[in-house]
DNA sequence: TATGAATGAGGCTTCATTCAT
DNA sequence: GATGAATGAAGCCTCATTCAT
C-alpha cells in the first residue's frame, strides 16, 4: 500500500509542491542575479507573488532554501550524468556529452550559481558540515565522475600517469563562472563554441598518448 | 646637523604605511577565511589590534579596502608575470613558471580570494565599473597573458586552431579555488604536485601537435 | 453575511494608518523638543513604544519622516488658510484670523518646528530640491497669501507702496520661534495677547494710510 | 604698571590672538554655510590651514567655539547699538539706524547665524543655561533695546499701548533668516530696499498715533 | 494556511575629543 | 606649542525571522 514518496496525497498537497518548486525556481534566478547576500527573502516572495512568511512555511530558513536549491541543481546534474553514463559510449564520449550537457542552455547559469554558492564561505560550511545530505549527493557525483575517468584510463583512453583527482578537478574547473563571464558574456563567443574548444583542450590534455 | 625637513614626516609616514600594510594583510586573511559579507570592519580592526575608526583613516569604506586588497593582489601577480616574461624562455616555459608562481606558497590563497571577490556580484560591479584603475590593471594583465599565448602560437609551440581567449580562460580556470579546495585541502595533495599535474594536462591540451 | 473583500484589509490598513499618525505625532514632539540632529529614530520608536525597525516600515529614512512631518504641518496650515480665505471677510480680517490661527493652541509649536526645520541647512536642501511636493505645497501657500495681500491692496486696505513680498515676509516673521520663546515661554505673556498685539503692530504697519 | 587686558604680552601671545580670531572668522563662515551639525572641527581647521588639535588649544570643545562666536557677534552688535545710542537722535531714528546696521553688509549673515544657532535646541540650552556670560550679554542687549523703546514711548514717538516686549520681539523678528532668504536670495531684492521697507512697516506699526 | 507587521541584532560610518610625538 | 593618528560612542539602516490575525 505504499504510495510513491513524491506522490501528492491530495490536491492541497499538490498545490503545496507546485508552490515549493516555484519558490525554488524563482529563488534560483534571484540568486544567480544577485548572489546570496544581496538576495532577500522579501524579493523572492515578491517575485513569486506570495508573502514573505509563506516562504517560511516551505523552508525554515534562508540557508535551508539555498541548500534545497543546491541539492536540486546537483540532483539534476546527477540525473544528466546518470543518463549519459548508462549509454554504451566510450568514456571520452561520455565526458564530452557531460561537458556539453553542463554548457547546455539553462544549465551553465546553474553551474555558475553552484560555483558561487560553493565559494561563499558561510555556505560551504553549511553544505559540507551541517547538511549531510548535500555532502552525500556531492560525494556520490564525485564517485561517479571518478569511476568514469578511471574507466577511461582502464580502456587506455586517458593518461594513466595523471592522478584521477586532478583530472576531475580540471574538468570541474572548466565550468568556472569566470570562463562563462569572459568568453560568453564579454567576448560574445557562442556557448557551443566555448564548450567545443574547452573540450578539445581538455581531452587532448588528458589523452593517453 | 639639520635633518632634511622630510625626515620626521617620513618617519610618521613610514609608520602609517606599515600600519596600512598590516591592515591589508589582516583584512586579506579575514576575507579569505570568511568572505566579503561575513567579514566586518570591526573584526579586522580587532585582529590588527586597533579601533574600528582607525581602519577608516586608511580606507574610506569597506569597499575601498577590498578594492585595495584586490589591486594589491593583481599588482603582485602582475609583477610576478612581468619578471617571468622578461626571461628568455620559450612561451611554454614562461607559462609554466607563471603557473608554478601562482600555486606558489601564499599565492594560491590569494588567487582564491581574488576569485571569490570576483564572484561576488556586488564587488564585481565595483571592480569593473567604479574603479577604473582596477579594471585597467586587470586588462593589462590580460593583454600580457594574451600576447604570451600568441607568442607561443607564433613559435609553433601552441595549437593555432584554439582561440587564444579560450586558452587564456582555461589557464585562469586552473586557479579556481575549487581545485585548491579539493586537491590540496581535502585530498592533501602537495601544492607542487597539483601545479605540476595541472600544468602537464594544460600544456598537453594546448600543444601544437 | 459576506463582508466586502476589503473589510479585513481595511481594518489592517486602518491600524497601519493610525500607527503612522502616531509616529508622526511623536516624532513631531521630539523634533520640537530636540531638533533634527538630536532626535534619533531610536528615541522616537521608544516613545511610541515600538521597535526601531517599525519606524522604517512607514518611512524609508529619517529624512523622509521629517519631510512627512513638514508636509503635514504645511497641509494643516494650508487647510486653515483655505477655510479662512473662503469666508466673506475683508482681507485684513482674514489675515488677522490667519494670525490667530497660527498662534492658536498646538499650532505655534508647529510653526516653530517648521521654522527650525527650514533653518537646518541640510533639510532646507531636501525640502526645496529633492522633494518637489514639499516645494509645491509651500509655493501654493505663498501664492494664496500673496493674492490675499494684493486683494487687500486693491480694496484700499493695505499700503500699495509696500512691496507685497515684504509684507508677506514680515507676516511670516511674526511666527518666528524667537517671539514665541521670549514672549510666551519667558515673559509668560498669554498667547492670545501676543497674537493680538503683534496683529495690531503689523496691521497698522501695512495699513493703507 | 597695569597692562591693558587685551594687550599681548609678547609676540607669541599676539600670534596666538591673531590665530584665535582667524579661527573664529573661519568657523563663523563655515557655520553660516553649513549649520552647526554639518560643520566639523576638521573642516574649520583645514580652512584655517592648521591641524585639528590646534583648534582645541584655543577652544576646549566645539560648543565652546560656537559660544565664542555667538558672543563675538553679540559683542559687535552691542557695540554698534552702543554707538548709535550715544548719538543725540530721537529713538525712532536710532532704531532705524540699528535696523540699517543689522542689515548692513556682512552683518545680516551674522544675524542669520545667530538666529539659527538660537534655534538649535542643543545650543540654546548651552547659551542660556551653561554659559552665564552669553546670557548676560544677551540680557544686557535686551535691556538697552528695551530702554530705547521706552524712551521712544516716553517721547511720544511710539505707541504706549503696545507692550514693549512685543515691540522688541517684533523688531528682532525682522532679522529672521527667512526674510533674508526669501527677499534677498530668492527675490533678488537689494538689501537696502529690504531694510527700508521693513523699517517703514515696522515704524508705522509702532508709531504713537 | 497565508499574511505582513513587528522585531532587534548587527554592520557601516562619522566625528568630537584625546594624546604621544 | 602643533600635529594628526587613534579612539569609540552613537546613529542610521537592513533584513532574517517570528507571530498575531
Amino acid at each position: 500500500m505504499m504510495q510513491p514518496v513524491t506522490a501528492p496525497r491530495s490536491w492541497k498537497e499538490k498545490q503545496r509542491q507546485e508552490r515549493e518548486v516555484l519558490i525554488l525556481q524563482v529563488a534560483e534566478e534571484v540568486l544567480i542575479e544577485k548572489g546570496y547576500y544581496e538576495t532577500s527573502i522579501e524579493e523572492i516572495a515578491a517575485r513569486v507573488g506570495i508573502a514573505k512568511g509563506t516562504v517560511y512555511l516551505h523552508f525554515p530558513s534562508k540557508e535551508d532554501l539555498v541548500v534545497a536549491i543546491f541539492e536540486r541543481i546537483i540532483q539534476k546534474f546527477g540525473e544528466g550524468v546518470e543518463t549519459i553514463m548508462s549509454s554504451p559510449l566510450p568514456a571520452r564520449d561520455k565526458l564530452e556529452a557531460i561537458l556539453r550537457f553542463m554548457y547546455g542552455v539553462d544549465f551553465n547559469k546553474r553551474m555558475q550559481l553552484l560555483y558561487s554558492l560553493m565559494n561563499t564561505t558561510e555556505l560551504r560550511r553549511i553544505f559540507l558540515e551541517k547538511k549531510a545530505s548535500t555532502r552525500d549527493m556531492w560525494d556520490q557525483l564525485t564517485v561517479r565522475m571518478t569511476s568514469l575517468l578511471e574507466e577511461g584510463k582502464a580502456a587506455g583512453e586517458f593518461d594513466k600517469t595523471l592522478p584521477t583527482a586532478v583530472m576531475l578537478s580540471a574538468f570541474y574547473s572548466l565550468l568556472s563562472p569566470r570562463i562563462y563571464e569572459r568568453l560568453i558574456a564579454e567576448e560574445q563567443m557562442p556557448v557551443e563554441e566555448v564548450a567545443k574548444n574547452l573540450g578539445r583542450l581538455y581531452f587532448k590534455g588528458i589523452a593517453a598518448d
